[in-house]
DNA sequence: ACCGGGCATGACAACGTTGTCATAAAGACA
DNA sequence: TGTCTTTATGACAACGTTGTCATGCCCGGT
């Protein structure tokens, strides 16, 4: 910028000035900024009008997801940015792996460079790590699981509703040996979900069989073993309802492999691509991601305008999407 | 940071020496600045110290994908990051959509943040407005697609590799009339797939059929359609290329609109997930987004850390597949 | 008692910008 | 012509940090 303002032959303030678009500022030396500018490559260093600018804006914000490549996680992600560009905000993001130290660690990371806000999907159980943050006036948003020992505002989807809807989905079509498949039970949402599960069964008087519910199930591999026991065991179920994606596709597979797609129903917590062209098309619970990221970066950006209200719990609604493979009569 | 100087009666530099874990501080003051620093809540600013410090690094890299919530770019985008991580390095990321002025835009205000380095995947077709950021040393990776008019490392796929060997598994298998759909020619991946089909086929002695090639499909809706015109056509084709990801699966859905999807051909350019579970499991020549996001960040590190060697185009082998759908006869 | 060397600590400037205020020039009005 | 207002411009400090250098102290050797 010095070398902007001895080309140009005014001072560091013109430039400034020029270069933030303040009026003010005479046409004829604001050219002659303008062609200095270009002619030295100048590229404005918005860290350090950061530091100087009374605001201290940074205008970029923080997002810490489970897994930026996972459909889920990065639909969020588009959501936020989304918002984000509107407002000119740029956006860092970090995959967690459902590990509270890589959380921490990308938190204090963010926070260290300063970011307006942060939003998290968070994997760890208690957040009040984040009061420093809270106390320095920097809003946070929890996104799709709700915030432990901390008062923060959060976004996340009607889980509990969810699976009671799919539960009743096939209650109504004449099941009543319904399995259920939950990812690790650590994980606020499906500790919810099979909340949903034992809900719904115990309103319509029917007794949950132990032998039918499987937990603490990571990924497709752990889902598809699981699937193939209770479906091979001494009184197997006529229905399966899956709590997570990879779940769905863990049990489709163990039903194919066993030739029970078509004979046995499965309902399944969150859509996936392509779940329409599978034989049968699944039936699930669809979640919006995109409606949960849209509305936590509204939110987000409501605190930074000034919002002081108490903190609030938003929920997303879930939408049943009937394929074919929840319609299969017992 | 003056703060906690002022209550660990320390000055300013010996508390910035324990921040920075410098050596030369005795213990005794180590542990009251430490002490000052939790009661205050002290955030170490790595803004104002990077404006500070001799290198200048910001420790954070900025990439520019097509859209972080297509999978080809999140997996990229998470290769990235897992090598960012290993360096303490946080990642910006942003959606391009295929428009230049947002790939121009995103890639300034990167720039305006002092990014160190920057991946991108690039829609544009001439890159010299990076020559800014090129002459202040900020070292720049092409993933996807090269540069133009513009001297910089690059990783891509062997495009024309690929689908030449998708035409030759084809024609193994009795083809001949085999259709062709390809995204937008403007794209330089789209076209160079194109090119293999063109160069395979008549490496085989084959005439192109113009009747049985589209170009600029973009999207499922767009390829489902052209496929069912292909494929409802006077002399319909016996097997369909399809040169991407969406169009692979617009053309299955076409196939399965018209019952012939147990009867015709198909093989697609990159692999998606469930391309397995679908009848016919789907065959395709798989890309490596995560071998390409790792060397494309390894390439940016290296540079970092001061290679200086010519730039260079480093290609990924893509690998093909054989699901069932590719090995159907005519 | 004196000197030299090593170590712990701090004073100060600087990084690239912008907010604040002062100043100079030009125009408006009586 | 003199005074007041308006407008354009610049000088300077400050944002939160770290690099550089100076200072003061302690210790060992003579």
């Amino acid at each position: 910028m010095r070398d902007v303002a001895a080309r140009a032959k005014v001072s560091l303030k013109t430039v400034s000035r020029v270069v933030n678009g303040e009026s003010g500022v005479s046409p004829r030396l604001a050219k002659r900024v303008v062609a200095a500018c270009e002619r030295l490559y100048y590229r404005h260093n918005h860290t350090a009008s950061t530091l100087r600018r009374s605001n201290g804006r940074s205008a970029t914000i923080g997002v810490v997801l489970e897994d930026v490549a996972n459909p889920f996680s990065s639909a969020l992600h588009r959501a936020i940015e989304d918002v984000a560009v509107q407002r000119g905000v740029l956006v860092l993001a970090g995959s967690s792996d459902e590990d509270e130290d890589r959380e921490l660690k990308l938190v204090y990371a963010f926070a260290s460079r300063r970011v307006d806000g942060l939003i998290i999907q968070p994997s760890s159980h208690d957040h009040s790590y984040l009061l420093a943050e809270r106390n320095a006036g920097t809003p946070v948003v929890f996104v799709d699981r709700p915030p432990s020992f901390l008062d923060a505002d959060a976004v996340v989807t009607d889980n509990v509703a969810g699976i009671r809807q799919a539960v009743r989905h096939l209650l109504d079509h004449g099941h009543r040996r319904i399995a259920y498949l939950g990812d690790l039970h650590s994980i606020a949402t499906a500790a919810e979900r099979h909340q949903g599960y034992i809900e719904e069964l115990a309103e319509h008087n029917i007794a949950v069989d132990k032998q039918l519910v499987r937990l603490d199930l990571r990924g497709i591999e752990k889902a598809q073993a699981a699937a193939g026991e209770i479906l091979q065991g001494s009184r197997p179920p006529t229905a399966v309802i899956a709590g997570q994606n990879l779940i769905t596709i863990g049990a489709f597979r163990a039903l194919r492999e066993l030739g029970l797609h078509k004979r046995v129903a499965l309902v399944g917590f969150d859509d996936f691509l392509l779940a329409d062209l599978l034989e049968p098309a699944i039936t699930v619970v669809a979640q919006d991601p995109a409606a949960i990221g849209r509305t936590a970066a509204g939110v987000l950006f409501r605190r930074l305008d000034g919002d002081r209200s108490p903190s609030q719990v938003h929920t997303v609604k879930s939408r049943m999407i009937a394929r074919g493979s929840g319609e299969i009569p017992p």
